[in-house]
DNA sequence: ACCTGAACACCGTTCAAGT
DNA sequence: ACCTGAACACCGTTCAAGT
């Protein structure tokens, strides 16, 4: 005898995100997620395999917001200079935003599943920046270099590891400009 | 009437070490480390006040361990410029060696309490490079942006995020020699 | 076909009782 | 003074039984 569904998958990843933000990824339950969405935990599992699924979907959604959001950031900044320093305060500015799920995407050795093509275009737009500034011999070692400084940047500032006082805006416009100007393309002496 | 200590801190916070590295963060439970120690769980309760203690203390004592690494890498390498290098290097080969443990004292927003001269003293040899290569006035920000690009290259590797292929060695090279050139001092124009 | 209560294994933590 | 079993609240997950 059919029932109507009483929720769907988009509905408790909604809810999934929304505990994550407010409760931290503790208060990520699937016993909170059940009662937020209106039914008990066991049913959860019609639409979920397990927990872990259900948080790399929450990542999931993450990465692709704040792809979204740099994408739109980097629309309408034709210099590609300029464009590094906007990505960058794009990236952050989000990740002060939803500290919370910033953090489950960055959490190092988190074992999260992640859709290969989300992950792609979340960065995509720092990949393009990249091309551009340094040509397309040193791209990826360029994009990388962005990234990993972005991402370890507002991880510690994120997790206060910044405690030597000192502007911490400062150092991160600092850090911004000085990697501009170093990613641009160099005469290149044989390495 | 008294009886004998049958375990001690230390042998506690080691054997947290062990199931971090062996297990994963999921793995060190109290009653794990117990067993490990040759108590029963509640026992544990006696030297620490619960498992967010214990897993602080765990974290403090990798920073600790990293902190001397970085110190004996740069003891020996007078050169400003070539001292980063290798410094950079010794982080990543440490991160390497003891992934979750680098996991869990980097993860974004883990409420982790560590005591300030600890990590006082496992970034005081980046600071140091800093200030040299780069002078007083942008030596807090130039190790700001060291600290935030080699933490987040190695974040992202161990997380698996460089999924594009190409040589993962290289582009650490790249960052770091682009890296070294870009700290270095300039003259000031006024910013 | 979805939802539920009951049950299981496993946590962290407390505490009275042992030695 | 340390250690323990028992107990409690809380997880994730499974499954037979309901509709």
């Amino acid at each position: 005898m059919p029932t109507p569904d009483r929720t769907s998958l988009g509905e408790i990843v909604a809810a999934g995100r929304e505990l994550l933000e407010t409760e931290g990824l503790g208060g990520l339950t699937m016993q909170a997620v059940a009662a937020r969405v209106g039914v008990r935990a066991p049913s959860l599992y019609k639409r979920v395999r397990n927990r872990a699924e259900l948080v790399s979907l929450v990542a999931e959604a993450t990465a692709g917001e704040l792809g979204q959001r740099l994408d739109a950031a980097a629309t309408g900044t034709p210099d590609a200079h300029a464009r590094l320093l906007v990505l960058a305060r794009t990236f952050r500015g989000y990740a002060h935003e939803r500290p919370a799920a910033f953090s489950l995407l960055f959490t190092p050795g988190s074992e999260l599943a992640l859709d290969p093509d989300v992950l792609r275009r979340a960065s995509a737009s720092m990949l393009a920046v990249a091309v551009e500034l340094s040509g397309p011999d040193h791209a990826l070692d360029a994009a990388r270099t962005l990234a990993a400084w972005a991402n370890g940047f507002v991880s510690m500032e994120l997790s206060g590891a910044f405690r030597l006082g000192g502007d911490i805006e400062r150092a991160f416009e600092f850090g911004a400009h000085r990697l501009a100007d170093a990613l641009a393309a160099k005469p290149d002496f044989g390495n």
